[in-house]
DNA sequence: GTCTATATTGAGATAGAC
DNA sequence: GTCTATCTCAATATAGAC
C-alpha cells in the first residue's frame, strides 16, 4: 500500500459502477435516481459528479468497460476443432457460459438494445451480434468446404444458429425458471445437422 | 350522432392512447412525462387524470387493449391444412405479419418484455410465447403423428421455430434495415426439415 | 476528495371556475 | 368535460467549508 488514499478512490469510484450496474438494471437509466445510487454505494453525491461528472458519464463508463469485456471473451473463442457441428457447439457454449456469467451486464445490455432510450445517450451494442454472426460465417464456410456441411443458404444458417443462441440467453435471463438452456444448444445444433423431416425412401433410423 | 359529446369524449381518450404509445416505446415510461404526452395528444393534463385516473392508468388501458389485439388473431390462426411444414410456415408467417401490422405495440411490449420496470406496473407478457408453444406443440405433435415429422424431442423443436421466429421479429423491429424477414422464416422450416448436414456416409451419433 | 446545504427545475397530481 | 392556476415533492446538479 504505497499509496492509500489512491486505493479508497477506486472503491468509492468501483462501489458507484457496482450499484449503477445494479440500479439501472433493475429501474432503468430514467428510473435510477443519483440520491439511490449513492446511498446504495455508501457515498454522497458530489462523489458521483467528481468520477464521473454526470449521470451520464457513469452510465457510458458502465457500458463502456462492460462491452469490453465481452469483447475480450470473444476474441479467446476462436480457436476450433474437431467436427463442423462440434465447432458450433463449443463457439455457441462458450458465449452462452459468458453470458452466464456476467449475467447482470448482459441483462442491462438486453433492456437497453431493446428498450427505449429512456433519456441515456445511445450506445450501439449491435455490433456485438454482427461480430458473432462472422464468426459463424467463418465456421459454417470451412464446413462446406470440408464437406461437413451441406452447399445452401450459408447465411441462413447463421441466422438459425444465432436466434436459437439468443434465444438460450434470453430465456436465461428471465426471472422464472428457463425451460432451454445450454444444453439446448447442443441439441439444437444437432437437430439443424440432421433434420427434423421424415425421408421416404432413404436414410433409416 | 345522437350523442355529439360522447364522440369527442372517445375522440380525446383514444388521442391520449395514441399519444402514450408513441411516447412511451421512444422514451419509455419513467422518461415520458405527463406533461409531453398531452402536449402529443392535443388535450391538457385535467384531461388525462379524467380519463385514466393516473398515468399508471392509462399505461395499463394502453397495454389492455394492445394485448388484447394479439390474442384474437392468435385465435384466428388455428386452422391448419397441408404438410406439417407448411402449416409451421402459415402459422409463423400469421405472426410476423400481425407484428408487422402492429409494429409499434409489438416494439413496445418487447421493451417492456426486456426492459427494467422503470417504475411502472408489471405486465406479463411472456403468456404470449406460451401461447405460441401450444400451438406448435399441437401441429407438430399432429405432424408426427402423420408421419411427417421424425420422432424426436418435440419441444426441442417448438423452441427452435419460436427462436427464429422471434429473431426475424426483432430484427424487423431494429432501426437499421432488417437483415432476415418474413422469407427467412419460411426457409428456416424448409432447412430444419431437410437439415444442414451431409449424410453421404450416413453418420450416426 | 468528501462533506452539508442549497439552488433550480420539472415531475405528477389536483382545486375550482366554467 | 375541459380549462387555468397551483400544490407538493423529488430530481439533477453545484457552492463552498473542511
Amino acid at each position: 500500500m504505497s499509496d492509500h488514499s489512491k486505493t479508497e478512490h477506486q472503491d468509492a469510484r468501483e462501489r458507484l459502477l457496482e450499484a449503477a450496474l445494479e440500479q439501472f438494471t433493475r429501474c432503468g437509466y430514467a428510473a435510477t435516481s443519483v440520491r439511490e445510487l449513492c446511498q446504495a454505494a455508501g457515498v454522497t453525491k458530489p462523489v458521483l459528479y467528481y468520477y464521473f461528472k454526470s449521470k451520464e458519464g457513469l452510465y457510458l463508463q458502465l457500458m463502456d468497460e462492460s462491452y469490453a469485456l465481452l469483447e475480450s471473451v470473444l476474441a479467446q473463442l476462436t480457436r476450433f476443432e474437431g467436427h463442423t457441428a462440434d465447432r458450433l457447439i463449443h463457439f455457441c457454449c462458450g458465449i452462452y457460459d459468458t453470458a452466464v456469467v456476467m449475467k447482470d451486464k448482459v441483462r442491462l445490455m438486453f433492456s437497453i438494445y431493446f428498450g427505449p432510450p429512456q433519456g441515456a445517450p445511445h450506445y450501439n451494442l449491435e455490433r456485438f451480434y454482427d461480430r458473432i454472426l462472422e464468426v459463424l460465417d467463418v465456421i459454417i464456410g470451412e464446413g462446406i468446404e470440408r464437406g461437413e456441411v451441406r452447399q445452401g443458404n450459408c447465411s441462413d444458417m447463421q441466422w438459425m444458429i444465432l436466434s436459437c443462441l439468443n434465444a438460450s440467453v434470453e430465456e436465461m435471463l428471465c426471472e422464472a425458471e428457463p425451460r432451454i438452456d445450454r444444453t439446448f444448444i447442443q441439441r439444437m445444433v444437432m437437430m439443424l445437422f440432421s433434420g427434423i423431416g421424415v425421408k421416404s425412401t432413404e436414410r433409416s433410423r
